[in-house]
DNA sequence: CCAGCCTAAGTTAGCGTTGTCATATAATCT
DNA sequence: AGATTATATGACAACGCTAACTTAGGCTGG
């Protein structure tokens, strides 16, 4: 049989409220039972049920993570800033996938709170967008953090990047090689991020004085395919980009097989640049030039956030990285 | 206040256990009842407490996923699948990653069992393989299934892919196209898929009168560095392989990279083959022939599976796919 | 026609914690 | 010195369910 706090309390010959306060860390108790209390824990290894916790407690010890994301890297990334944030914490996490366009949104996550009781959340993007899922969290009181909002960011508390500097910073780096086509591929229209990058490369454009040209501008899904789809229609002008600079990294290997399909060869012909770092960038032929976004990092100081327990909204902004590898030089002629 | 189970069995009018019966699909319930309770469950948006249940009942209404993976590829397909099936079985998904090597497994497994109580556990490479781990769920009487189990199949019941017979018609495919010089990059030594893909390599040489020769083999940790490193080595031979199969994708991709820099063309001077089939597989250049590995099938399986709840061990076996791609095809010249 | 069984409910006692309140002693203040 | 406050502990109810038992009517079979 497992030990239970009644086992406990045997034998360090206390009451089993003792034995509460020791493991939740409460005032008023001598250091002298504190002591027997956790060699009696030891001794028994002693693990408490969450669900007596739960049920007697205002706590849960548990906070859920709600994503939606077709990346497995980002996820990947996000659950194991969170989850290394929550170990520290003693809490465990549950990672709740969800599709932030589905209509059952508010009932999944009334549910989950229902069930479950979590003491928080966390959202990331594109959830942290869905405002009828944030009515539902905010209706039941429940504290939560968003990472990289995109909208109605004085609501709560969120951890994010500067993705217009980010862009801006890329596509600055690129007009200094010396291009002055510079193509830009749009992401998903869902990510709010997608118009920061587009903002902050108009901005750079701005600054450099070059016109900005809507055929240079094509929009794109996050994925692969939208990247080889608007690769194929900017290599087609009659005056093609020298350079691409797609949203994210799927999309820029997808830029880089249709170049590669078309015998162009990188970074002579066509410079590449993506966004997001992920394992991929490394790994394509050649090396992705592209932004690091701190997503573990992100996601770490999101659960901090979230135990910090701020009742007003806060809001902390992490720095990104260039990551200049070989998919961009300076271009070839004019 | 959220509702109870009270609340719904007065709205009914009838008792709380009769409510019992009707959430949890018992016996001895008539059609009427079972209505009507049905219809103040929905009235209230009623959701049971996992807390209460959990401490009352003998089932936890959660399984957990234990998990040590470094493809974050490969953990999405295993997140997906499995939770797939449990959303189907109304039943909760924990998501624990662990460190197949840490000392403190054990611990972390049985801490896992007796907070949360779960009622099974699902394994996923290379946690399939950490025996004391296994140790520890079986003193506990935990259900469990292992996704890809490299030892002791007999032990529990499992879900896996034929390794061998993959990695033999990967190999068989690279000899059709002509290739006699055919160099093999191993995997990670803590995953025995690497052993039972080696052996099928070896098995479909044989079978074609090849002579195996050690100095084609190379070892990798499935990752995009020891690809590299291995893929330098092959190709600084003497008399370089045609052909380069290598274990996963991650390491083919880092003998893309390296082939690239040496200024070969693919498949012309060298041909390419990877293992998984992961999204990176289709984004890189040329597009790689690789093994689809049913990853996602396999998890749900494995939830099915210990949802099914056999008393003996039972094993499935999920088939696997060639995917020709343009990294393969006949060697140049002899 | 009644013993025995099946069906369809209800009653009540926990499950293992935490919250609240009560109590006792030691330290501090007026 | 007596009153107050801070510290340290315990007793016991309550959290929201399920398990086990109980009740009661209707049906079956010999």
């Amino acid at each position: 049989m497992r030990p239970t706090i009644k086992d406990v309390s045997a034998l360090a010959q206390v009451s089993i409220k003792t034995v509460s306060r020791v493991l939740n860390k409460e005032r008023y108790v001598s250091e002298e039972v504190r002591a027997r209390v956790e060699k009696a824990v030891a001794e028994l290894s002693f693990k408490p049920s969450a669900a007596a916790r739960t049920l007697a407690g205002r706590r849960s010890h548990q906070v859920a993570l709600i994503y939606d994301n077709h990346s497995p890297h980002y996820i990947h990334q996000i659950q194991t800033g969170v989850w290394a944030r929550c170990i520290e914490e003693g809490v465990r996490l549950l990672a709740q996938p969800s599709d932030a366009a589905s209509p059952h949104l508010v009932d999944e996550v009334g549910a989950l709170i229902d069930q479950t009781q979590v003491d928080g959340v966390i959202l990331s993007s594109p959830m942290t967008d869905a405002l009828e899922a944030l009515d539902e969290l905010e209706r039941r009181g429940i504290p939560y953090v968003r990472i990289s909002p995109g909208t109605e960011h004085g609501r709560s508390s969120s951890v994010s990047m500067d993705d217009v500097q980010a862009a801006d910073d890329m596509t600055s780096h690129l007009i200094a090689l010396g291009h002055r086509r510079i193509g830009f591929i749009v992401g998903h229209p869902n990510h709010t991020a997608s118009d920061q990058r587009l903002f902050g490369y108009r901005r750079a454009l701005d600054r450099a004085n070059i016109d900005f040209e809507p055929k240079y501008v094509r929009s794109g899904l996050f994925d692969f395919a939208s990247g080889e789809a608007a690769a194929d229609i900017l290599l087609d002008l009659p005056q093609p980009p020298t350079a691409i600079f797609a949203s994210n990294d799927d999309m820029a290997a997808g830029v880089l097989t249709v170049a590669h399909r078309r015998g162009l060869s990188m970074p002579r012909d066509l410079s590449v640049a993506g966004f997001d770092d992920t394992a991929l960038a490394s790994q394509l032929w050649p090396p992705l030039t592209t932004v690091r976004q701190p997503t573990r990092d992100l996601a770490y100081a999101a659960a901090a956030l979230l135990f910090e327990g701020q009742a007003k909204a806060v809001h902390r902004r992490l720095p990104h990285e260039l990551v200049l590898r070989a998919s961009t030089s300076a271009p070839q002629s004019r």
